[in-house]
Parts: C-alpha cells; sequence; structure tokens
DNA sequence: TTAAAATGCAACATAGAGGTTGCGTATCAT
DNA sequence: ATGATACGCAACCTCTATGTTGCATTTTAA
C-alpha cells in the first residue's frame, strides 16, 4: 500500500469523475458542447445564440465546463474562444467501461453459480 | 419533417441526456452505483453504511437515480432492494460517442483541408 | 408478544446553482 | 474619432438540491 489507501484513492477518484459529470449535467451545457463538438472554437457571444438566457449565463456556465476541463477559453482580441477537451470525455467513457464490467464479471460469476449447481 | 422539428427532438434529446449524466454528477451518487456495479441488490441500510450520511440522505440519492431510470427498487418484506440498470448507461456512451464522432470528422475535414492546401 | 430493524413521511434549515441587471473596459470597424 | 461589439465584474434574487431531525409504520426474530 502507497500513501493512500485504496479507498481513499478510490473516493478520489469518484469525487473527480462526478464533478465531470456534473459539469454534463445541465441542457444549457450540454447543448454548449454540442455546439462545439463541431471542432471549431467559439466565442461567447456565438454560444449565446439560440440560448434561451443571459450571456452572462452562459459565460457562468462555460466556466462551470472549464473548471471540469471539458473546454478551454483562449482570449483572442475582444472575443474569448472558447474549444472542446475532449480527454475528459475519455475519462467518463473509462468510468462507463468499468461499470460495465463489473456488471458483467457479475453476471458471468452468477452463471457460473447456476451452472454449478445443475451439476 | 414529421410533427416535430429536428431541433425541438434533439433538444429533449439533450434534456434526457443532461438528466442522466446530472444523476451521476454526485459524489454520494457514484459511491452508490460504484456498490451497486457488482450486480447485487443492495437494501437502503446496507447502502447507507459508509457513507457520511443520514439513511433519509441516502434514500433521497437514490430516488434521484431512480428517476433517472439508473437504479430501480423492489420492497422485499421490510426492506427496499435497489439494484442497477445499465440501460442508461450504454446512453451515455452513445452520447459520448456521437461527441467524439463529430471531433474525428472535423479533425478529418480539417486535415483534408490543409492537405488540399499544400498541392 | 415485544424489542429491534428497516423504512416512509413530513417539516425544516441552508448553502449554492442558475439567472438577471447594471456598469465599466477593451477592441474593432468606419 | 466614435459608435458598435465583446466581454468582465459585481451585486442581487430566487429556487432547489442536499441534509437533518422527529415520529409513525411495517416486519422480523427471540
Amino acid at each position: 500500500m502507497g500513501a493512500k489507501s485504496r479507498k481513499k484513492v478510490l473516493e478520489a477518484q469518484t469525487v473527480k469523475y462526478a464533478a465531470i459529470f456534473a459539469a454534463l449535467g445541465d441542457p444549457i451545457r450540454l447543448a454548449l458542447v454540442n455546439k462545439l463538438s463541431d471542432g471549431t472554437a467559439k466565442s461567447i457571444s456565438s454560444l449565446t445564440d439560440g440560448t434561451k438566457v443571459t450571456r452572462q449565463a452562459v459565460t457562468k456556465h462555460l466556466r462551470v465546463l472549464e473548471d471540469a476541463g471539458l473546454v478551454q477559453g483562449s482570449r483572442i482580441g475582444r472575443e474569448n474562444l472558447f474549444e472542446l477537451d475532449l480527454r475528459p470525455f475519455k475519462d467518463m467513457k473509462d468510468y462507463l467501461k468499468f461499470v460495465s464490467n463489473q456488471w458483467d464479471a457479475a453476471l458471468l460469476r452468477l452463471q457460473a453459480f447456476v451452472e454449478d449447481d445443475d451439476e
């Protein structure tokens, strides 16, 4: 065992993953991600178009996404251009895969048990 | 076009996905999912063990997960046993894949453009 | 039968998310 | 130079998510 127990590490991982999921857990933010998924960086004003909220609200949402590492902004002239960062998405995929794998392993164990019971 | 515009449908999808992501966007709920990922149904009290919150709090979290379709509870005697439902997880995977695909397609278009520029 | 276990229901508290408005500043375009 | 564009900051508001406590109800087990 290292300095941290397995439990602590798992808990830290859980908190990290939860933060990423939470960032996507809002319709407006998910819509922003959709807009940005075409790979091109977009300004705040541009991202506000088509939304039912204020530019300020969108700015706050972008901040949330940025804190979660899902997007990254860079100031160009008078514009603040945001673009997607796919790395956290891979993290989420990995987590979902982990859950599925646990599940599948459980099913296999159950099946083995039942078959064993048949003999 | 059907009765609903594509935009409306997309928006509805986005709201649905956001609800699922939001359900996982909490450390306690994610920990509950972890516990349940071994495939066995567990009672509320059992799920409360190891948590830093009250049974009532866990109950509320389970309700959130249930509303999102991630878990399902069934009353057996004096216990309320909850188990995971993997279907929404597949939905999330699909969404993440969609974003990745958009991204990859964008990169390909960019690459094609650059190569075209080279000639 | 009776104490313990598991849960549900309801009232309550509170911090924070999500949103708006107002105003100031920097930058672009003409 | 100057109006329009894009943005940041800060104050403020409101609602809801999260959590607690208290009490009643149902089941189980000795």
